[in-house]
DNA sequence: GCCCAGGTGGGTA
DNA sequence: TACCCACATGGG
């Protein structure tokens, strides 16, 4: 890995901030909530699953023993509105049931475990795939796990630092490689991929406008 | 009316 | 391994 890629990904990142400015992820008052809200934004935009967390949390629901205790069906029929809802309450209740019998169902215990045998772990609880995991690490535990995403790597396609056919682990690693460990840092970038992806990925003509736009190879 | 969002698991060849 | 499909709401 050069100086001049570790360069690239330290001056994408002062754009991205520059355009929009510091975003102070993740949005939710406890790391429990994190990690539901993990789940429930899979494929789904964060306007929904705030819809369904404000659900969870009038039925006073957003607990571990609640979950544990609450039927499915009552379950998904609360996190409707955040897409998958009958999948998606079977994965809350598997990741309580992984956190009740490993940590005593608190988000704080797991947090004393070794980062990578928690990633391990996490990933072999059913409805937990990497992008989950590592968000569950990096903002609800304060770990330096990068995250990425489907924008993630989209973004960094273009711009000729990562190949096309890159693996979850592979542009995982190119980031951890090309940048401090530092999860404050880790955090920010990544959020603020998030808005950018949202925002002007979607541009068209593609491109038009963007903050990256001399970066980017086939702007 | 159409498109797609802060993915993951399961089935098939 | 590499695809393809199911899941299935709501906002722009």
């Amino acid at each position: 890995m050069t100086t001049n890629t570790k360069r690239r990904v330290k001056a994408v990142y002062q754009r991205l901030l520059l355009a929009y400015g510091p975003q102070r992820w993740w949005p939710a008052d406890t790391p429990y909530e994190v990690c539901v809200g993990a789940i429930l934004t899979q494929s789904t935009s964060w306007a929904n699953v705030e819809n369904a967390v404000a659900n969870l949390k009038k039925a006073r629901l957003l607990s571990n023993d609640r979950i544990l205790k609450t039927r499915n069906r009552r379950l998904a029929g609360l996190i409707r509105p955040s897409l998958y809802y009958n999948v998606k309450a079977r994965k809350l209740r598997e990741f309580a049931r992984f956190l009740a019998k490993e940590y005593g169902g608190r988000v704080e215990n797991m947090a004393l475990e070794e980062t990578g045998e928690l990633r391990r772990k996490l990933l072999a609880v059913w409805g937990l795939g990497p992008e989950t995991a590592d968000s569950m690490l990096l903002y609800a535990l304060d770990k330096p796990s990068f995250v990425v995403d489907a924008y993630t790597k989209r973004i960094f396609t273009r711009m000729g630092l990562i190949p096309a056919d890159a693996t979850y682990d592979e542009v995982k690693g190119f980031f951890e490689t090309n940048l401090p460990r530092d999860a404050r840092l880790y955090n920010e970038y990544h959020a603020l991929i998030v808005e950018h992806g949202k925002n002007t990925c979607k541009m068209k003509p593609r491109c038009k406008g963007c903050c990256l736009k001399a970066m980017c190879r086939s702007a």
